[in-house]
DNA sequence: TTGTAAGCGTTATCAC
DNA sequence: GTGATAACGCTTACAA
């Protein structure tokens, strides 16, 4: 009956209001039913070749977009993830946001992005919406200062799967995305010796962070295999302020026999050691040379940038950490067995130096 | 009757399964209804002070979330704001996403984060998926490929609230939150000519866009006010690429006369231009002075930095957008008047200038 | 190949 | 002050 489809067709066409065409709409105007509007919109085996053909054209026609709300209030599922970071100010994060929010949508998935600034009470609150948005499942570099995870671990008995990145607590067994942080440090303290460097000092941060402790045993173990003591006054924590990344190089550099090369746990603790030593040691300051994690871009627009820095793969990290986190989703039956994934982290010397 | 009660609050306590606890259970258990539970959940007025302790504390122990997939459907509201941003990678838009975030989620509003990265394809779909998960507004940074706009129209006719930000197409009349970029200018202009420069350089970004043409405009009765003729010749546009802002650095250095001081669209182009000079026209550089857009944090790491830069106001920005967007969420049958906010934008001279 | 009906969790309306 | 009922848009058994 072609003139009752097109009295239908118009009268769905053009509502007055701005109501969304549903699929219930669709159905009515081509004599269907919701659900087989429903399958032949997914091509579904079911439905004929017209049929589909029909309605993805009317689909088309009325902007018919499916309510996602809907879908996912009925699968049970939010097809969101959600990633819980210190900072977005922090390129590094960025960048993991990046691949994590890439991995994701490549698989229909939505990204909630929430940011601690290193607020364990911003970051609880970040879980209830979390929760509260169902979210499938969590990656989260946690708080500087967060050393109680029982929130977390709430959140991870409730049901919802969780993968740590970067930032783990060292005292817990539990999945976990990271840069290979141990061969990096073990790099940089070869690279120093080759330059003859004998006193390596170390800027750490939170030892409660299992990166912390990798970069620290890299650092250790690499002193060994150049047959350099260990000098525990050599290694200084700071806490990322500029005011603590100063304090710790103002530590080292007062010692009776100062660093001649100091790694730090990052380039922004590096470029904050630097500013420290060319302002408030300016006599050795030149003598004195920096590796730092992470090879942060800005270091490109210095007129004398430090020796080097360790390229991460947080791109890399997202992407991995997302593809873990799917797999968990995926496998909720699986046997619960802690996974570690480690990235390259690979010296970057910085050109003016590799012309000397 | 305490003995039934009691089991069947064993019963949902403890559910093997890991099924979050709904308002259902909550009401089964103190045998009440789900409407008088929902209702005390939210503090309505006609529930009684007992039943809402009754039921509160019920919930508190069951870890009860409520269901936001369920109340955004059930609403016919997502609860989501969209922002479509060029880059994270740019401080700028990080910080405007964080003041559109905090806004948001003050007013229990989720966001959804896209980035075009430049691309008008990326942004189309983009625009999609924040239509399949029917955001109730959108703020938008076009990217510099958007040209057309009749996919962003597209949305605004669907019902969906749209109010740019910093970067609207020049053609279009439409909400929008940005700079004072034209203040901005007259005031480097001012100030450059109070160091003795006539001869001012700009580069400019895509005359798309009205920040562009702001600036200019900013650009050119600056020069007018101090009475030093407009030469063309000292205008030039870039793409923000790397080689693009030091191609038109180039050409303005070439010039027969070439600029003394230099205005650059955003701080990005203004340390390319830099590095540019540095590098390319070492016995002018130093006498170049150069003022950007955007006051970004990396150059407080450079030790020769450049005279100044126009200090916006991202985070204010994002939350005007927000707070504006909320407010045509919350009266859509007001009737339609563009509205224009702009923040300010102060010059901040570079320490090492103000010294001398 | 298509249609029917139930249901996801919540809230609004109206009845008691 | 509390409860029953319907509805939001979609999917999925199952029925035809």
């Amino acid at each position: 009956m072609p003139t009752s489809s097109l009295i239908r067709l118009f009268v769905y066409i053009s509502p007055m209001d701005h109501k969304r065409p549903t699929i219930k709409d669709i159905a009515a105007a081509l004599s269907l039913s919701p659900s087989t509007v429903s399958k032949a919109l997914r091509d579904h085996p079911n439905i004929g070749a017209t049929t589909k053909e029909r309605v993805k054209k009317l689909a088309k026609q009325l902007h018919f977009v499916p309510n996602q709300t809907a879908i996912r209030f009925k699968q049970q599922k939010s097809f969101t993830l959600g990633i819980l970071i210190p900072s977005m100010l922090d390129h590094f994060y960025v960048a993991a946001v990046e691949g994590f929010e890439k991995f994701a949508y490549d698989h229909g998935y939505n990204v909630l992005i929430g940011q601690s600034h290193e607020s364990i009470q911003r970051e609880k609150e970040l879980l209830v919406t979390m929760q509260s948005n169902r979210v499938d499942g969590l990656i989260i570099a946690i708080s500087r200062e967060t050393l109680d995870t029982t929130h977390i671990n709430d959140v991870v008995n409730s049901g919802i799967p969780i993968v740590y990145f970067m930032r783990k607590p060292i005292n817990e067994e539990h999945h976990c995305v990271c840069s290979d942080v141990y061969t990096g440090a073990i790099d940089a303290i070869a690279y120093f010796v080759s330059r003859g460097h004998r006193r390596i000092g170390f800027i750490n941060a939170s030892s409660f962070w299992t990166t912390s402790r990798d970069r620290f045993l890299g650092y250790r173990d690499g002193l060994i295999q150049h047959r350099i003591p260990y000098d525990k006054s050599l290694v200084q924590e700071s806490d990322f302020t500029q005011a603590s990344n100063r304090q710790a190089t103002r530590r080292l550099m007062r010692l009776d026999k100062p660093p001649t090369a100091i790694l730090a746990f990052k380039d922004q603790v590096m470029l904050d050691a630097l500013n420290c030593l060319r302002q408030d040691f300016p006599a050795k300051a030149d003598s004195v040379e920096l590796i730092g994690y992470g090879a942060n871009p800005v270091i490109e627009y210095l007129e004398r940038p430090p020796l080097g820095s360790l390229k991460e793969q947080p791109h890399e990290i997202g992407q991995k950490a997302a593809s873990l986190l799917l797999d968990l989703i995926n496998n909720p039956q699986a046997e619960y067995q802690p996974k570690l994934v480690k990235t390259s982290c690979e010296l970057q010397v910085f050109s003016s130096h590799k012309q000397r």
